[in-house]
DNA sequence: CTTGACATTGGAGCCGCTCTAGGGTTTAGC
DNA sequence: GCTAAACCCTAGAGCGGCTCCAATGTCAAG
């Protein structure tokens, strides 16, 4: 199967599988006679862990190493290690949640005080810096 | 007033600084003897606007575009054009939530049958391609 | 005088692609 | 057989917004 195909099938881009290639990040593959790259089932099915791991947002090193070892068959210590990733990557979920409510409320503050004719200087405050220090 | 001393009062740091300079994004500062940047308070008070703006996640060059238009005294402008960035950012805010939100709920899904027993390969399914195309 | 904190410059590195330029190859229709 | 579209190749730049590094210069305190 060519590169073209491969992507297709797994919602991806002949780019970025270049890209995870070129970071050595996936075997690399055979080559037809012109030099195109060459794929077999179990290298889509590789990729395809990978790209469903980046899905999660999981760390691209840490994806691509995983997907290596469920394909290696050691899926018992793939799943440990994914159990523990999806609960760091909830926690910086809620987080990173937490930090846009923020934002967005403050922002909504913003606007209302824009709205009543104060001024951009006002309002961005930042707590006039000096104050505080 | 020094770039350290500037950066300090304003929660930033002299490479970021340097940096909005580099870009064209703030005035070039009059220089000590010694080249050291000198900075004075309306140097301050433009960063402090540029910076404002930036902690509400607004584009850099936006950010420093407005706050250039409200050093030279366009603040009706600046008010107007905030409003309406404003506007924008929450919406994509709010997209921004929902998404990540989505994969908070899939990563708890997935974690369940990551516990049950289910294999990796089986979890991150991604649709199995195929069958939908 | 020495030590340490601060300043200078230019440039690399981060993340994960995405896109471009400048080629060569395959494929479908006529 | 020919042409045009669509594919493939490589190498490298670009994105945002800094952050950090190296190598060097300057200055205040003890
Ligand atoms: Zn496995
Ligand atoms: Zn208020
Ligand atoms: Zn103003
Ligand atoms: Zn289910």
């Amino acid at each position: 199967m060519r590169i073209g195909t491969l992507a297709e099938r797994l919602r991806t881009t002949p780019h970025a599988i270049r890209f995870y290639e070129r970071r050595g990040l996936l075997p690399v593959p055979q080559r037809a006679d012109n030099r195109y790259r060459s794929y077999t089932e179990q290298d889509a099915e590789r990729l395809r862990l990978l790209v469903g791991l980046r899905q999660l947002d999981l760390p691209l090193e840490q994806a691509a190493a995983l997907a290596g070892m469920c394909t290696a068959g050691h899926c018992e210590q793939v799943s440990e290690e994914l159990r523990e990733a999806i609960s760091q990557k909830r926690e910086e979920l809620r987080r990173r949640i937490d930090e846009l409510q923020f934002l967005d409320r403050r922002l909504a503050h913003l606007a209302g005080q824009l709205g009543s004719g104060e001024t951009p200087q006002a309002v961005i405050t930042l707590g006039k810096e000096e104050r505080d220090v």
